[in-house]
DNA sequence: TATGAATGAGCTTTCATTCAT
DNA sequence: TATGAATGAAAGCTCATTCAT
């Protein structure tokens, strides 16, 4: 479906438009818990009305997905520099959790689309497509020793245990914010550990 | 405060009545997710008026929070069975995976009490109390050779781990139950196998 | 209809016992505003179960009468005594909204029946019964000068303004309960000292 | 905060849909008691749906007092007029009675207001503001003989005086309206006599 | 008489989404 | 493109009253 220039113009803006509403979702996500975030907060925050949101985007949740996919992009950015700065296994684990815990938002997100099996097949592809691309670093980690196929276990493996440090004890009772990060740091220390030897 | 056989009857009755309130609740919320359980479902399942409900749970939250205890409760005494018997880490590890893999409702509640910081002091202890139980139980796995610390550090590692692997693939797309169910276990034994060495 | 001993003390038994219940009902009506207060809160004050308040009173509605009767009753002796005592216009005025300031339970009762058009025939009855006993009282303030019917246009009156000076005044805002009977008084005083020209 | 012609047009338009509800709500009032209307009583008495209440009213209570406003202008309007065109303390508290009797709901209201001790901050300023401006009228026939302070005593008995007129007798028993509102009067001029004595 | 169980009717408010303009 | 208007579906909790025992 070749298209004109003009078209392709307008294609850009709306795409440009389509960002800041994403924008203005973050920021509405970085300062709300994730189930209390309404359609009409983000239109307020991107400064139109919240109808105008449904030109953009089919649906809420194809926005929420959306807003979620521009974060985990972030993440994998991070997590590439720090492979390539050549970090190891401790040093990405740490710098996950200690991202995530500080971007509670993408967590929560992260968690409920795992969570939610309503996904329409689209956003589902472009879901996992991100998590191939963030499954992909983290076996650079674990090199070609035992084959391809061994080194994709791993990362599956310290990916779903990461996962599980922030979601076991992102609630931990009765401590603050520092001493549950302090405590999710320690438990990723002894599971990064365990898989350097 | 001593109490007639009467008054301990009754209570007895009272609380087979509220068992099968959580009974119906199980239910529901093994069929739908877990935020589109209502309250009338239950009682709709349960054959009694919704109203009824109030008179046995103050509110919704206690009665969800009843249901999971349940089913935790469940997990833990499973869990304790197998380490009586003597099974290692990697066993434990798939049996674990196994069970909430096909009790996926707990593990939705799991995951939701989790994620949910506006529950009441009172539920919240005893949420903790059973994930202290469950805790309890995983350290057994690790003895005292590295001291009792390092026991529970590793036990919340593997807790911890295991949550992980059940969020990150239970909507594994385009595999079904059975082939999920596989590659949980497979990563499972790839983080036990790390904890044995 | 004559009854035999056997069921004259059954009768009066029964009365003790409906006595009991509006006892706990005017302790919860002092403490309660009147919307708030439930067939519960009186049953669990007059320490039976809810269901047996309908053994004693057909409704809710009825007990609620009851426990304003007996109110009105101690306000009418109340007057009655000042009025034995020499008492003026003045002073009784002064009394009676001192009395209903401090009570504010019976005001609020009173002003509801007032409002409410759904009372049945027999409580309306009683209610006026009780209203005509009161004004009765009044009208000895207005001896008999003008006529029997004068009196009792003045008591009218004078029953009507104090009435109308405790619902207007009572939440007058910013004033705390000290300030707002005193300018209840005055006003009180302001009338009844034209009663008195 | 200067508007276009636009604007304001959008403004006049949304307030006249604001008082189209508001028109329901008085027309649902006068065939209710105040406290059995509910939302979707004046949605459906105006013809939309109960949601779109709250698209112009933040929620019940506002709507409510809104209604009850606007039937005080009114009332405050017809007040200015007789004492515009000379009337004295007789006519004016006769005319005030056989108005509150012909309006029942705003008398039913107001006796609410005066009563409920739950208004927010902004509503009961409302609503203090148009007792104020109601006073303010009934103190011009008290004229400054006495000094405004005493002027303003008087206002207020007569205000409350009358409104006890209402609340005592609007529910005379076995009289018809019209017998009661001519009682109402009678005892309304013997008051109204003693302050022009 | 006395109780706990049980019910049904009730009611406000929220919000994603659609529509007319 | 952009908006405000409009809607419907939802949902938890309360409480007077009745009923079975």
């Amino acid at each position: 479906m070749k298209q004109g220039p003009m078209a392709r113009m307008k294609e850009t803006e709306k795409q440009a438009r389509r960002d800041l509403i994403v924008d203005a979702a973050e920021r509405v996500f970085s300062s709300s818990p994730f189930d209390r975030v309404r359609v009409r907060d983000i239109a307020r925050e991107a400064g139109i009305s919240h109808a105008l949101i449904y030109h953009y985007f089919p649906d809420q949740q194809s926005l929420f997905v959306e807003a979620f996919l521009r974060g985990a992009g972030e993440i994998i950015g991070t997590l590439k520099e720090h492979l390539d700065a050549g970090a190891g296994i401790e040093t990405v684990t740490e710098r996950f959790i200690e991202y995530l815990s500080g971007h509670d938002q993408y967590f929560r997100m992260m968690t409920h689309f795992m969570l939610d099996g309503n996904l329409s097949g689209e956003l589902l592809e472009r879901l996992n497509a991100m998590e191939r691309r963030l499954l992909d670093q983290l076996q650079r980690l674990f090199g070609d020793a035992g084959g391809r196929e061994t080194a994709r276990i791993y990362a599956h493996a310290l990916f779903a245990s990461m996962n599980g440090i922030l979601i076991t004890f992102r609630n931990y009772p009765g401590r603050d914010r520092e001493e549950v990060l302090r405590h999710m740091k320690r438990i990723g220390r002894a599971i990064a550990g365990r898989f350097t030897k």
